[in-house]
RNA sequence: AGGGCUAUCGCCAAGCGGUAAGGCACAGCACUUUGACUGCUGCAUUCGCUGGUUCAAAUCCAGCUAGCCCUG
């Protein structure tokens, strides 16, 4: 008896290997894919290709009938809004700094996809994340890096051991020419796809714009202020920065100029130079677990703070039940509250959290 | 309204008679399934204005204008 499988195919390369693989491993394959956010513009739609566009959905479906598997849209714009804008729109209201994608994984294309997919009858999910599921001698789920370069488990920190036990990862070993090339190889129309970037319900990458337009986040203009509390300048509203931020700051101080410290309280925006924005340690939030269970004691890990971080040495202590102090062997830089830091070792992801905080700011060259 | 000083790209700033450094800012691109960081490229035919000296002036001279400082 097949083990029935729902991939969600995106329209891009990964995703349509990763439904083709599961053809040929013998699955019984149904490709879905997920209407999560309306677009309106279509030129913008064909620019930004990709993860999450509409125009997504034309490609899976030649993609679906080249492999001939069935396929599905399935419409998630509710859950999608729910759980990624409205988060999204509500951490930069609270000057922090989201992460969207680690959002949308963990509620909509798990949680949502997941039981949607279970309800017509699948076994599992499958995705194009360069991940891999594996299950440990002590019976948990994790994922593990992928051998590509591009490996994402750094968005999948925060799946659930029940979405774990039903997901299937097939391009964990596959670097990403290699999809290319079997993409290529099958004649995929999709093989030459860009790869899919920004935030993918703000094609024009203009966010702040789009929290004042479409969400009515207000942000006025305020003081720019050194560490010393000298007035630097006017910033256009804090929802244009983040912490480590040099670009777009409009002041010239004759070094480059870094934001080092949001302060909503008095509507402040506090620079300063490069070499004064590490911080030798975070503390972290809604911390959840998932080769190990809650840690006691410290443990040495390796920890990232945000997509594309390379890893830092560090110790994890708990302080409560989803509440961590990290710190890191050395200085990290723009560790900045809202971003996720995720725990690893060996290669392995454990768990991890949402910087709340960074600590004991340290001068590092 | 006596004297002195300074006026070079949005900001700072080299230049001192031989045909406009650099930094910051800014823009574009690259990188990137988040925000950032980073990298690359671009960015004054022109040196407050008007004349003069010179083969040649941002660089010398004169006047004007503006700002700063000092003395009345």
């Amino acid at each position: 008896m097949k083990k029935k499988v729902v991939v969600g195919m995106s329209g891009g390369v990964d995703s349509s290997v990763a439904a083709c693989l599961l053809k040929e491993q013998g699955y019984d394959v149904i490709g879905v894919t997920m209407q999560i956010w309306q677009e309106e513009d279509v030129a913008a739609q064909e620019a930004n290709g990709g993860c999450c566009g509409l125009s997504a959905v034309e490609d899976a479906r030649r993609v679906a009938a080249q492999l001939g598997i069935p396929h599905y849209v399935m419409n998630f714009r509710r859950e999608f809004r729910e759980n990624v804008i409205d988060y999204f729109v509500d951490e930069y209201a609270h000057c922090r700094t989201p992460n969207p994608c680690i959002a949308c994984n963990r509620y909509v294309k798990w949680e949502s996809l997941l039981n949607r997919s279970l309800a017509i009858g699948a076994d599992y999910i499958a995705t194009g994340h360069y991940a891999k599921v594996v299950r440990l001698e002590n019976g948990r789920y994790t994922i593990r890096e992928a051998a590509s370069s591009k490996d994402q488990t750094y968005a999948l920190y925060n799946l659930t051991q029940e979405q774990l036990s039903r997901t299937l990862m097939p391009l964990g070993d596959y670097e990403k020419k290699d999809v290319r090339a079997i993409a290529a190889k099958k004649g995929l129309a999709v093989a030459d796809k860009p790869d899919s970037q920004d935030i993918c319900f703000i094609p024009d990458g203009d966010y702040a714009g789009y929290l004042e337009r479409e969400a009515s986040v207000r942000s006025e203009p305020g003081k720019f202020v050194g560490r010393d509390g000298t007035v630097l300048g006017t910033h256009r509203g804090l929802i244009h920065y983040t912490i480590g931020q040099r670009r777009g700051l409009g002041v010239a101080l004759g070094k480059r100029t870094y934001v080092v410290e949001l302060r909503p309280e008095s509507n402040e925006v506090v620079l300063d130079s490069g070499d004064a924005i590490y911080a030798d340690r975070c503390y972290a939030d809604r911390c959840s677990f998932m080769a190990i269970d809650r840690p006691e004691g410290t443990m040495d890990i390796t920890a990232k703070i945000r997509y594309n971080h390379a890893g830092a040495a560090a110790t994890l202590r708990m302080i409560d039940d989803e509440t961590a102090e990290i710190i890191f062997a050395c200085p990290q830089r723009a560790v900045t509250p809202g971003q996720a830091v995720v725990f690893y070792r060996d290669g392995y992801v454990l768990g991890g959290g949402v910087i709340r905080a960074a600590g004991n700011p340290v001068s590092v060259p």
